[in-house]
DNA sequence: TTATAATAAGAACAAATAGAGAACAAGTTT
DNA sequence: AAACTTGTTCTCTATTTGTTCTTATTATAA
């Protein structure tokens, strides 16, 4: 995402000084109270720090409407969380040899919304080592959006020869489908475009590590 | 919804200012009321204030039959109360410098039972690729488990130097805490055990690949 | 050494915020 | 009726605040 930026000393106390602030008050604080906190004379020097610290993605970029400093809250959108019926079907393990319109939903699990999209999603175990170099293992589960189409680089979930549902990066061509794993020591498969059929595309992962 | 009208200075104390009035008084203030609460000289600097907190929603709009200006009555938050059971804080990124038990939660987060421990836990984002061999990458999401011990082999999160928070393999000797990163490209950091304190242990994880 | 980055102070500026006071209409009190 | 209170609107002014610039000083790397 975002490139890294490490910080300096002088921004790292000023992060410092923000967080602390934050655990004890709900206001903003303005330049000048950080200057006066941290024994600063100038708002100009203080001013580059805190938009180093923008850019390290740390605090928030001010915007005109509401002054003060503050830290950017999580990505997390606590609203969506409420939410009580976010739970999507459990359809087993992936690479076991059943189209997935087949099979039966065996359970449903509670996922949170930021591990899917809008629209009808399902779970899945994976089995195998062929998409590690992903950070993808054996027995993770995966949240694949169900779909039947998929652009060129995309992680779909997709049944091979009528047979047998894996996950792959895909490339289509007209009259070839490339599924290739993220493995290094995997070889791309070919395939007739018929013989493939996409099940949805990838868009959550989970992993317990509870024994 | 109403749009979001967020508080300026003058705003935020003049509305503690009616909150505190009516802890101990059934009558609604009249703005020279507030005027001398507050040291104000004139009425229609004040007026502008509590118009932006009528807009705000915390502040009833005036009418002729019933003067003097009163907060409107607290109304049901629908955030707070659906089924908190299988939520947990999410209490920000990680190695970000700040001792855990002195964040303030953000926000709550659903997930799958599954992920998580019968203790307590909370989830983290994950900040930089030092737990790539692992498959945990950055801004991946993990859950801890909260706990102050560990075994050796256990992926923990700990504070470091009383400064950082990182998410490492540990192993202990009595006089050593080293802490290993999984990641071949990173050395091991050795420590004295006084400078690590263990913050919980790594239960589950999670990844959105939603752009 | 030179060069580069980090840190600091202060001047100047525009926009946001805050304040004072005047004037007015509708109600209340005297 | 006259005097006062109260919410409202208006204009004008003052202060606060984020931002940008320029200038120094110090520490660190080449």
């Amino acid at each position: 995402m975002s490139d890294y930026h490490p910080l300096t000393r002088k921004q790292h106390e000023i992060y410092q000084f923000l967080v602390k602030h934050y655990q004890h008050s709900e206001t903003a604080p303005t330049l000048d109270e950080i200057c006066i906190g941290l024994g600063l004379k100038s708002r100009g020097s203080l001013h580059k720090h805190i938009q180093h610290l923008v850019e390290a993605g740390l605090v928030e970029p001010s915007n005109r409407q509401q002054r003060g400093i503050r830290l950017t809250p999580p990505q997390l959108s606590p609203m969506l969380d409420i939410n009580p019926d976010d739970t999507i079907p459990y359809l087993g393990k992936i690479a076991a040899g059943q189209p997935l319109e087949a099979m039966a939903s065996f359970s449903r699990i509670t996922i949170p919304t930021q591990l899917k999209t809008k629209n009808e999603c399902y779970v899945l175990q994976v089995t195998g080592d062929s998409m590690i170099d992903l950070g993808i293992f054996d027995n993770d589960w995966v949240i694949i959006e169900k779909r039947n189409y998929a652009q060129n680089g995309d992680v779909i979930a997709a049944l091979v020869n009528n047979d047998e549902v894996t996950l792959k990066i895909i490339e289509q061509t007209p009259n070839k489908t490339i599924l290739i794993p993220a493995n290094k020591s995997m070889q791309p498969m070919h395939f007739d475009p018929n013989n493939v059929q996409i099940q949805g595309i990838l868009v959550g992962q989970m992993r317990s590590y509870i024994h």
